[in-house]
DNA sequence: AAAAAGTACTTTGCGATGCAAAGTTAATAC
DNA sequence: GTATTAACTTTGCATCGCAAAGTACTTTTT
């Protein structure tokens, strides 16, 4: 089947994927993580972390570290779910796995 | 590897990643073929096309079929390669196949 | 012959998106 | 108190996606 619908728009920009993708393998990641590894600018990734956020597929971490403000990210179920169901999606219209 | 970069920007949208789809594994297909397997209306779906047609990714086939015009496309041997550069980047962010 | 319908577009208009660049806030270091 | 770092937010602009309407050509119907 080509059900294009089944795709989940949120993922559908390549620096959103790129977050769950580092998100959901690395169990968490901290923003400068992030933005080293996809290497979009800081204001770039902070708007995709806060669509993400108010879709509720990634929560925020906040905390001091050698008393440095650092603030991780992580999947929340829901993300989980939706990022699953995008993939099957994904394999199902490229026809892989 | 995380190599965001690696994506076809051609392929983020829904709609052309489904042509590409079907082509792809139709071998061809026509214009109302496609626009009922995708769901979309018929000038989006030649705006798509045309895009996809501009960057050499898939060809026109123009025939009459009874009497009546009929448009196919099918991918052409750049947009094979470009697909599928584009679908082993997506499964090694997402870790698939 | 005129009207209707089908195919494949193109054009228009508009709201949403993506992104760089600049500005902001707050804590820390010197 | 000045500078630096972290993490954003705001601004501005160019691009995108899409629906809706318009177009051109042909065939079918009346």
């Amino acid at each position: 089947m080509t059900n294009i619908e089944n795709l989940d728009k949120a993922f559908e920009s390549r620096v959103r994927l790129g977050i769950m993708s580092v998100l959901n393998s690395a169990g968490q990641a901290d923003f400068n993580t992030l933005k080293s590894m996809l290497g979009v600018s800081d204001g770039n990734l902070a708007s995709h972390i806060k669509a993400l956020e108010k879709l509720g597929y990634i929560e925020t971490i906040k905390q001091f570290i050698h008393r440095k403000p650092n603030t991780s990210y992580a999947v929340t179920e829901s993300g989980r779910k939706a990022f699953s169901a995008h993939i099957d999606a994904l394999c199902s219209i490229l026809k892989i796995k």
